[in-house]
RNA sequence: GGGGCGGUAGCUCAGCCGGUCAGAGCAGUGGACUCAUAAUCCAUCGGUCACGGGUUCAAGUCCCGUCCGCCCUACCA
């Protein structure tokens, strides 16, 4: 079970320059999901998350727009980043941007340090640059170029013309982690999650790693070298240290001792950066590596990919202004596997939406709710002198899938632990239909065991209510306050969720997930 | 070119070291019930397990090849 340890867990840093959409979301819901549950476990939480905004094609796009690329930045964040989490119901306990002051001069403290050290070099270097992916491209990731752009080579992923560039770099000998990278991945062999993605990283390693070239010169939106400000610092180079400038790098130690290391959540897109450049670069300042990247698949629309590059995403609004934040969060943590790829359609999300939440704990929690209210004028009954085994089988599920949820977090298999709560829900459904309350309420001789089992359904639907709640932070809440529990779902230790207190009254519940009405 | 992953009921997916492995959920169909959001519960229809070979007493489950989708990674220019 859970103890007051520290759990610390990141997002990627949104790139400013895009428009938010569903794969965005994803992983801040499931970095919040993680978070709030170990926050009510009891352990000393920290979610993080953030904008990344430096870089050269943020400044093109910023000055395309006549603005100033902080101007620009200030903007997105404004009013399309930060209103993300809450359309989203994200909870997260900070928010850095790399333009944020406390990041800016730590990261600058943090290479020089480096620097100093000696794992720094001064180069020369030369390649084709592609703008939109912030990074020189190897030959194999350029192809001949169509149209306006024939006879030139473009990148393979924006099918816009690359440039030639040659410049003098400052380089960070990662090539000399190899080895201690892959002691690495040997020892700790959950470091890298899932499976095909820590073997992914193995083998790139195994193949030998170049040096990164850290530095530009040819534009100057970025954080400054300290020791050469005509460069700045490369934009990814810059952006990994979001996760521990955030956390009281080279300013606070005591809470950077308090939170770091932290579990970082990405899309398997740029897994590389977080399991080989960010660990590397933490070993040459002689700090800890993270305690784990955890590499999750790709939304498939239509049997395509969500692409952040080519803008092909769907809004989360699109989504939550029909259904809600709640079925959201639910919707893309249960019916993905986590770590793998998964498959989106509105037809699943609203076939998914009626029957589990709608159908079945919703429809779940206002038959209890009403039951209680009609056969017991709304006083919640003890139900002591009724009890049959069948009473005694719920609660040793509920205790069952408590554990169950909770041990699928820790291997942050949030899907497992939403389908161990399920479990319950289709139990006390199926419970309630053999023991017909509802007929028991027609004989006065059988009122005992009609308490009983409305007793045993309202203990049932507490723990469905903890167990749920960092999922259904809101209909969770609500089914709270109709439970009549004291204090706020919130409160709940989750790890021992079925063992939450009851009220002593239930209150009228509106349905938690209304019908909708889909059109086509 | 190398390496890896996937191709199982209409849909989304489980099936570890070969022997009830032909499954689950949803959808469909039939029935029961009425507390509830026309809900719930029970039963049931449904698959040549991509294709072709092979190994074996026995293969979605191992081997070889082919096709399709995807990912990682070279080389030549």
């Amino acid at each position: 079970m859970a103890d007051g340890s520290s759990f610390y867990i990141t997002t990627p840093i949104f790139y400013v320059n895009d428009v938010p959409h569903i794969g965005h979301a994803y992983t801040e819901v499931a970095a919040d999901v993680l978070a709030r549950w170990n926050r009510q476990a009891g352990r000393d939480t920290w979610m993080l998350t953030g904008t990344d905004e430096h870089g050269q094609k943020i400044l093109r796009t910023a000055t395309a727009n006549g603005v100033t690329p902080q101007e620009w930045a200030d903007k997105l964040v404004a009013e399309a980043w930060k209103p993300l989490l809450d359309t989203i119901d994200v909870a997260n306990d900070d928010f850095i941007r790399t333009t944020d002051e406390r990041h800016e001069a730590n990261v600058q403290r943090f290479l020089q340090k480096l620097y100093d050290d000696g794992h720094i070099y001064t180069g020369e270097y030369e390649g084709y640059y592609c703008v939109g992916c912030e990074e020189y491209k190897q030959q194999s990731e350029l192809v001949d170029g169509e149209g306006e752009y024939a006879g030139q080579l473009v990148c393979a992923i924006h099918s816009k013309p690359v440039e030639l560039l040659h410049e003098k770099n400052y380089f960070f000998r990662m090539s000399a982690f190899a080895d201690r990278l892959l002691e690495l991945y040997e020892t700790r062999p959950d470091f890298v999650q899932p499976e095909s993605a820590r073997n992914e990283v193995v083998s790139f390693v195994r193949s030998g790693l170049a040096d990164l070239s850290i530095s530009r010169s040819t534009f100057d939106w970025g954080v400054k070298v300290p020791w050469d400000e005509s460069h700045v610092v490369y934009v990814w180079f810059d952006a990994l240290l979001n996760y521990i400038t955030a956390v009281g790098y080279g300013q606070d130690d005591a809470e950077f001792a308090r939170r770091w290391p932290a579990q970082h959540l990405v899309g398997k897109d740029i897994l590389r950066f977080h399991a080989v450049i960010w660990p590397a670069m933490l070993m040459a300042a002689g700090l800890e590596v993270p305690r784990g990247v955890f590499g999750h698949g790709w939304l498939l629309v239509g049997g395509e990919k969500m692409s952040k590059s080519k803008l092909t995403g769907i809004a989360p609004e699109q989504i939550t202004d029909t259904f809600g934040s709640d079925a959201f969060r639910y919707y893309f943590l249960s019916a993905i596997h986590f770590g793998q790829d998964g498959s989106f359609s509105w037809e699943d999300l609203a076939a998914r939406y009626q029957a589990e939440l709608a159908n079945g704990f919703g429809n779940l929690a206002s038959r209890v709710i009403a039951m209680i209210g009609r056969y017991c004028d709304g006083q919640v009954p003890s139900g002591e002198a009724g009890r049959t085994d069948a009473d005694a089988a719920v609660a040793a599920l509920e205790a069952e899938v408590t554990d169950a949820a909770w041990r699928a977090i820790e291997r942050l298999h949030v899907h497992e632990a939403i389908a161990a709560a399920w479990r319950l829900v289709d139990a006390l459904n199926g419970y309630l239909t053999e023991q017909e309350p509802w007929a028991l309420a027609k004989d006065p001789a059988q009122r005992d065991r009609l308490e009983a089992v409305l007793a045993t359904a309202y203990r049932g639907l507490g723990t469905l209510a903890v167990l749920l709640s960092p999922v259904l932070p809101k209909a969770t809440g609500k089914l709270w306050t109709a439970l009549g529990a004291p204090g706020t779902v919130q409160e709940q230790p989750i790890d021992r969720a079925h063992e939450w207190t009851p009220g002593s009254r239930v209150a009228a519940l509106e349905p938690l997930f209304p019908r909708v009405e889909v059109a086509e």
